[in-house]
DNA sequence: CGGTATCCCCCGCGATACTG
DNA sequence: CAGTATCGCGGGGGATACCG
C-alpha cells in the first residue's frame, strides 16, 4: 500500500495495520499460531506468497520476529510492538462483533474455520482422563464440511474429518451458522437446543457440564480476551 | 476491497475499517469536521470522487450518517458505531504514535496539515479579547509553504497562507519535522529552543504561557483524547 | 513442512475535468 | 461549495506450480 503522506500516528499506523489480511495474521498469532502453516490454515483463502510477503513486511516494521533455531521448524511471534497491536485488532474484533453482525453472509460460515477455532479453545482440564469424541454434524453443509470429530485425548485435541474410529461420546447436529453463532455469543445453545436448531445426542454427564469445556469465542469472552493482550 | 469469507468478528471489522483512507475520514470526524471538504482539506491527497465513494460506504455500512437539512450545505457526522469505531482509530493512532515512529519521512511532514492540525487545538479560552497573530516560518520548506499566520479574534481561528496586514504578536522560526515532533509529543518546545532548532520571537506573555493556549496533538494529550471519545 | 517463483487479471485508486 | 463522471495505469493479490 503507498502511504498517506501524513506524520499523523493513525496515518503512519495504518500504513502497517491496513493491509489485507494484516489483522487477521495478528490474530491468529494472539490466538497461540506460530508456524507458518498454521497462520494458512487460520486464513485459508491467503495465498502463501502473499502471506510470505506480509510476514516479511510485518518483520521489517517490528511487529513480529522470525525464529530459526538449530534444526527445528520457523516460528513467528509477536513482538512488544506486535501486542500492543494486538489491542488494535481486539478492538477491532469488539466493534465487529457489536456492529458488523448485520454484514455476515452466508460465505462466511466456513465450518472449516469454526472447527479450528472450536478446537483450539476447548477446556480439557475439565475433562476425564480418558479419550472423548465429539462429533460435529453440519446439516447445511455439503460433504466435504458436514461432519467432524473432536478427539480429546489426555490434553490433546485433534481435528479430523474423517471418521476416527472411535466411539462418539456426543454429537452436535446442528447448521455451521447457528454452531457459529452460538460460538460469537448471538446466541446460546441452551436457546438453540429450545427452539430446535441444535440437537445435542450422546452422554448426559458431558451435555450437563458443557460449559465447563467448551470454549466460547475470545471475543465472547472477556477473561480470555484479557488473557490474549498479556 | 474483497471480503474475507470468515465469520470472524476481526475479519468483519477489517471489511470496514481496512480499507484505504477509512481511518483518517473517522479521525477527521473525531475532530470536529463535518464538512464534505473539510475531510478534504484533513486529506488533501484523497481524491474527492474517492472520498465520496468512501463516505456512501460508510454510510451504508451504519458508521456515517449524512444530514442533509433544507437550505444548508451537507454534513456528515458519525453515528454510535462510528463512535466506537473511533476507539479503534484512536488505539492504532497511540500505537503508531509509540511504534510508528521511525518510519516518518520526510515526504510526511506537510505543513499544510500541521497547520490545520494546530488550527484547530489554539485554545482561545486563554487569550486576551484583543486580536492576535501568530506567525509560522518552516525554513526548510519551498515558499509555497513556508509562511503560516493564524488570526485569533473573538474566539474564532483563521489560518492564512499570506500575510493578512496585521501587526505579528508571536513568530515561531523553526522546520516542518521539529514543529511536528512538537506537536507529536516528541521533542517540547522548551527543548527545541535550548537546542537552537526553534526560535520564538515576539511578546513576552504569549511566550511564557503558551503551555496554556498552544494545543498539542490529540494523541499526545490524554485528556484531549478521552473527551474525543465521549 | 515451509516456503518461492511466476503469471496475469482485475480493480482500486489517483488524476483531472466538469457540473449543479 | 459539494460533489459526479470518466479514464487509464499500476500493482496488489489470487491461483498455481514448483523447490529445498
Amino acid at each position: 500500500m503507498k502511504g498517506y503522506n501524513q506524520f499523523c500516528p493513525v496515518a503512519k499506523g495504518a500504513e502497517i495495520f491496513n493491509e489485507r489480511w494484516t489483522p487477521m495474521i495478528i490474530r491468529e498469532m494472539m490466538c497461540g499460531s506460530r508456524r507458518f502453516n498454521d497462520l494458512r490454515r487460520g486464513n485459508p483463502m491467503m495465498s502463501p506468497s502473499l502471506l510470505s510477503q506480509r510476514l516479511k513486511f510485518l518483520e521489517e516494521a517490528g511487529v513480529v520476529e522470525k525464529i530459526t533455531r538449530e534444526g527445528e521448524s520457523a516460528e513467528y511471534a509477536l513482538t512488544e510492538s506486535g501486542r500492543d497491536l494486538g489491542e488494535v485488532v481486539t478492538r477491532l474484533g469488539l466493534w465487529g462483533l457489536k456492529w458488523a453482525r448485520s454484514r455476515l453472509t452466508p460465505d462466511d460460515y466456513d465450518p472449516n474455520l469454526l472447527m479450528w477455532d472450536i478446537r483450539r479453545r476447548i477446556d480439557t482440564s475439565a475433562f476425564p482422563a480418558q479419550r472423548l469424541v465429539i462429533h460435529f454434524m453440519f446439516r447445511d453443509m455439503p460433504s466435504s464440511r458436514r461432519a467432524y470429530w473432536l478427539v480429546v485425548d489426555d490434553g490433546d485435541v485433534d481435528l479430523c474429518m474423517k471418521f476416527p474410529g472411535f466411539d462418539v461420546d456426543l454429537t452436535f447436529i446442528t447448521t455451521s451458522k447457528v454452531m457459529a453463532d452460538i460460538w460469537m455469543g448471538y446466541t446460546s445453545i441452551r436457546n438453540a437446543i429450545k427452539n430446535g436448531t441444535l440437537t445435542l445426542e450422546g452422554e448426559r454427564a458431558l451435555k450437563k457440564d458443557i460449559d465447563d469445556w467448551f470454549g466460547y469465542s475470545v471475543f465472547h469472552d472477556p477473561e480470555a480476551l484479557q488473557a490474549s493482550l498479556s
